[in-house]
Parts: structure tokens; sequence; C-alpha cells
DNA sequence: CGACCAATTGAATTGATTCAAGGTCCGTGG
DNA sequence: CCACGGACCTTGAATCAATTCAATTGGTCG
């Protein structure tokens, strides 16, 4: 369906999903138009100014920070229809690239104080998704976080049997904490319970939600 | 200084650092007068529902989740001074609760929104905040982890010779995401390479800032 | 085909956990 | 005043999960 890296130039305006928060937001913003960013690209770095939202058309972001021992932490990954660029600071703390081919557009606030309840809203659902990360990343086993991991894209990707892995095994593995190489043995554990086939590198087939749900534990 | 338990009854009205963004939440919000919970007193529970904010008047708060499996992740302390509370549902994800004796004033949003931009900043630094921990959950070995962890109590007590550690092993350990046995265990190595002093369980002396932060690479 | 990058697989090592046993501190009651 | 109990902390030994290092396989593209 999609190819690997390849890079999707079509676009839609409107966000995958209805959202009244994010429609608040658009409406107080000027909109850019969509700036495409191809795999690997560097949408924003450490340091540098932060100031726009960051609003993705299509493709997958990620955004990670680096420890000061080189590792890398990525703290989220964003898909289309989600806002991300939030930022205490007014420099940037995090990384942004594109993991696959990026649309991009940047938002930028126009009005005064309308905007901020919204932009708050989308900002708390953050938090809530960084402490649901939090959680997995200080407990959880291996298995349980490429459980979940996985269980969380199929939601994302609103599939049923299976998802496409956008990014390869270093990103995943920086992701959930664990290096690449576990990434591929716990995934090839999955394989041989019957837990996921995995017909390509990037595509996992999940027969039973349920099956891979309980190991979530 | 202060007793390791004691109920701390006195309180002053304004936090302990100037805040413009903290002022400005406290001129568009009711607080209520300061509420006091013993040690290990519930704030509130998962599942409760949300609405106010809480403010920290002294004292020291935990807010955790439990994992499926029913591990605990201490997501984040917080001391005199600072706002915590912030939920993107209507139902609070998280249960707070006292390490210590803690005076607390909720707030409660009176006017329309300019409360908002506020609010915005003050919960970006709590995800600014929840990152920094995350990149240490991810990868960061015990040793490391707790060496920060002991940096950022001496930066919070504004000390530069020690901490007073209100919380106990355990809640370091869910907040770390170790066991309190390897807590205790690296707080015994560092003792014995001489980075820190324990007189008393709960006192940690520092002598030297830069040797402990050596240790967070 | 050959080069390159990603992914897999193997073997040895290590860091942290688990389980278990002591030790310390502190408040309570004899 | 001291003995007792309980909560917290420390320490030890065995185990285990994940990492590290290394080799190999697989896929893609010029």
């Amino acid at each position: 369906m999609f190819s690997q890296h390849g890079s999707r130039q079509e676009h839609t305006l409107q966000p995958t999903t209805a959202d009244a928060d994010l429609a608040r937001v658009l409406d107080h913003t000027t909109a850019s138009s969509v700036a495409f960013y191809p795999t690997n690209s560097v949408i924003y770095a450490q340091g540098e100014s932060a100031g726009p939202l960051y609003l993705v058309e299509f493709g997958t972001v990620r955004v990670y920070r680096i420890s000061t021992d080189g590792r890398r932490q990525i703290t989220s990954f964003y898909f289309a229809g989600e806002v991300f660029g939030f930022e205490a600071d007014p420099e940037h703390q995090c990384y942004a690239e594109s993991v696959d081919g990026v649309g991009i557009r940047t938002l930028r606030i126009k009005a005064g104080e309308q905007v901020a309840e919204g932009l708050l809203r989308l900002a708390l659902r953050g938090i809530a998704r960084i402490q649901s990360h939090m959680l997995m990343l200080g407990r959880a086993s291996a298995t349980a976080r490429l459980a979940k991991f996985l269980l969380d894209l199929m939601d994302q990707q609103e599939s049923d049997d299976g998802v496409a892995l956008q990014m390869q095994r270093a990103d995943i593995g920086d992701y959930l904490g664990m290096t690449f190489e576990t990434v591929s043995r716990v995934l090839h554990v999955f394989k041989e319970r019957g837990l996921v086939q995995l017909p390509t590198a990037d595509r996992v087939l999940v027969p039973s939600r349920e099956r891979l749900a309980s190991l979530c534990a």
C-alpha cells in the first residue's frame, strides 16, 4: 500500500480525526503551506529558537533528546493530524526529524489569548501520553514494552490486524529504551509464539489483539 | 532543621520563588486556605474527577501511576511553590499523595481565558521536566540516575553541600525505576567512593557536586 | 554482481532484580 | 528505664533479563 520510504506528496487539508481543540487552535493561527521533509531530515534541532507549532499532515516524525553520554531517547512519535513542538523554553530542548517522508505545516499564533486554552488542552494531552510512556520505561519488561508499542500503533493506524512499521529497529529501541537487537529478538519470540507474523521487516501482522495485549501486564 | 516527618503548620502565602506565570495564574484563580495532609495521605486518587489545580505550600508530594501488573511509577515529586494536578481528562490519571506533612491550596479558575496562557506555560514546564526524567528512565544506569536525582534535589533545596531525603527508599526507587535495594546499594557505593556521606538515612552530604555530576554521563 | 545498510542470530558478559537474612531506629508499654 | 515490635534500611548470594560484541543474513540500489 505504502512504499517503505516513499515520499507521499499528496495530502489532505483536514487532519485525520475531528478534533475540537485542534480546530480551535487552527482558527487562531496562521498555517503555512505544507513543507515536505524527506526521510531522516531535520525539522528542528535542539538549541534552535522555538516558536511555531508543527502540524503533521502526513508521515511520521520522531522527537528525541540526546543524553550526555550520547544515547538517544525518542520521547514521542507523531503522525498525521498531530501537533508537536511545544516548548517551555525559548529554545528547543529536543530534536525533531522525519522518519519517512513527512509533510508539515507550521502554525503561528495570530490573535491574543483565545488560543491558549486550546493549546493548553493539546499540551495536556501530550503530557498524558508522555506519562504513560514513562510508566513503561520505568518498569515494564522488553516484552511488555514491545507488545504495548505494537498495540498503540494498531490504535493509531486504526487497524485490527496489523501495523506498518515506518520506523526502523533502532528508532523503536530508542523509543522503548532498549537496543535494536533486543527489539529484533523480542519480535522473533512473538513470531515463534504465533503472536505476530512478519511478512516483511516493516510489516507486522497481529492475528489476535487480545493475546498480544495479555503480555502488557 | 526540619523534623523528618514533622508537620510544619506554618506557611507563607507567597511561593518560594518569584514566578511570573504562577503569579498570573494566582491572579485568576480562587485559592482555598491551606489544607494539611499528614504523611502518606491521599490528595487525590486515579479515577476521581479532576478540576482544581494544587499549589504546594510546604512539604513534598508524590504523583504516581500504577501499571497493570501493580508496579508503581512516580512521575514527579512536587515541592513548595509548585503546582500540580494538570490533567487532559476529566478524571485524574494519577494518584497524588503526601510524602511528609504537606500543606496544599486548591486553585479554582475564576475568570475566562486570560489564565490559559499562564497555565499553558506552567504545564509546558511540567512537560520539560517529565521529558528529562524520561531520558533517564530509558537509558541511564542506576548509578547515573541516582546521581542525577541527588543533584536535582540539591538544586531544588538550593543547597550546595547536601540534601534532605524526605521520601523513603521505595519512593526513590519507584521514581527512578529501580528497586529500593538498588537505591540502597548505589548509595553505599557512593559512600565507599567518598562521593557522599550518610550521617542518617534521610540526610545525604555531598562534598563535591562536581564529582557526583561526573557520574551522570 | 557487488556494495551497503538494515535486520537477525549467537555467545559471553553485566547490571539489576529477587529472595532472604540482619541491622538500625523509634515509639510504646511493661 | 529497658524490652519489645514494627517499619525502614542494609547487605549478601543466586538468578535473570538485557546488553555488548561479533558474525551472518537479507534486501535494495547503482
